[in-house]
DNA sequence: GTGGTCTAGACCACA
DNA sequence: GTGGTCTAGACCACA
């Protein structure tokens, strides 16, 4: 469900509240619904246990994740979690802009950029 | 001509480096033009000449810059500046790679995102 | 395992970079290995850190090292670090050029200079 | 006659003192022969006219060139000055151990070096 | 004038 | 623990 990459310039940690704050907007965490075990995380993904440690906390004072005594966290009753489209649509604008800045730096076109993002777009991972 | 912010998170050699690359690769300097010596930059911006040296290093390592003994550095003669479009559509897929996850975790569809990337490529930065 | 002389006219980061590069395509330095850290070989060799870590940023740059967050450098999975051998011999061409004009200038003879030159190969260093 | 590249690691007025001292050794500029003044090859290669004066104030305190007033420099009457076969190929050692040096660590074979080498030597520049 | 190297040493982010 | 960034400032090579 959640996919690491330590290669990446983005923290491992960074790299998880994203994902979680993703899929909690998307409806695809729903509240009450519980998240990996910090150990199990972290050896699924062969990552210090401190850096899952990490990133639950962030998520947690956001209010987002709440901890519950001896059992794993899970996802907070919903405030405004589930956001609207145009809510979402502004989470994805950081990433949309780099994009956007990227290709023209690179010179591409719109419609070669589009092209292949309509391809990522259309393969499930 | 630059804008450099000590307080980004961004290191202060990489916006440099960043926009360096836009501006050759948006034909703003041209090959052949000549870079703000070390030391002016340095002055100019109250930041140590190391940093704008490590900039312009790693620039000119990148075939971007050339040293000119005894000169300031200058924009190198483009060679293969512009890489073949499959190429630089290449560089770009980790970034569009990101995106997609992102959008998919964020339970947005194909249209919703490629119309707001579409606004953000219009739009002359 | 690394010997960095301060009174070299060579840069003692390049020595660094220059002995790596050499131990990895000699097999000396298997993909990987951890390579010290930068604190541990800077008070080895009496060497400021930042000199160390300019070189293993460069070879990092390069794609001969990995970072490994919280972990000392390694040597990267060997990708492309074997190019074919027309693209080595490529790399080869600027010294042989100018070994060829150094040996005209002294009106040395092919032969001469092979002779030399295969002695020299056949030595392991 | 001599050929300066302003984008060699090697300083320019090193170039000019390796080539003058290899042309001398070889015999091609015979004791006695005048070289281009200090502005003449300044002008030939578009580079700053000290550096020639470097390369020439070497080649005199060397005892190789003698400054004869108001006429440009001439090589020095000979003492050892077109040396041995042995000699001159002393003097391309450098070289040959670092293309030997540089070809183990592309990991090329022998016969490949030796084969590009020859090639080079037969083409006259 | 130009850029390059190096040290001393502070401070930070990440794991 | 790991490496990265930055400053202050010395000293050098080259043109």
């Amino acid at each position: 469900m959640f996919i690491l990459n330590p290669h990446s310039s983005v923290p491992i940690y960074q790299q998880l509240v994203d994902q979680v704050r993703r899929l909690v907007a998307g409806g695809q965490l729903q509240p009450g619904a519980e998240l990996p075990s910090v150990r199990e995380m972290a050896l699924e993904h062969t990552v210090h246990p401190m850096t899952i440690s990490k990133a639950y906390s962030l998520l947690e004072s956001e209010g987002l994740l709440e901890r519950q005594r001896g059992k794993p966290m899970r996802v907070a009753p919903l405030k405004k979690n589930q956001a609207s489209t145009a809510a979402r649509l502004k989470q994805l604008e950081p990433q949309i802009d780099a994009l956007a800045l990227s290709a023209r730096q690179l010179e591409l076109s719109a419609e070669e950029v589009i092209e292949q993002l309509k391809k990522k777009l259309r393969e499930k991972p």
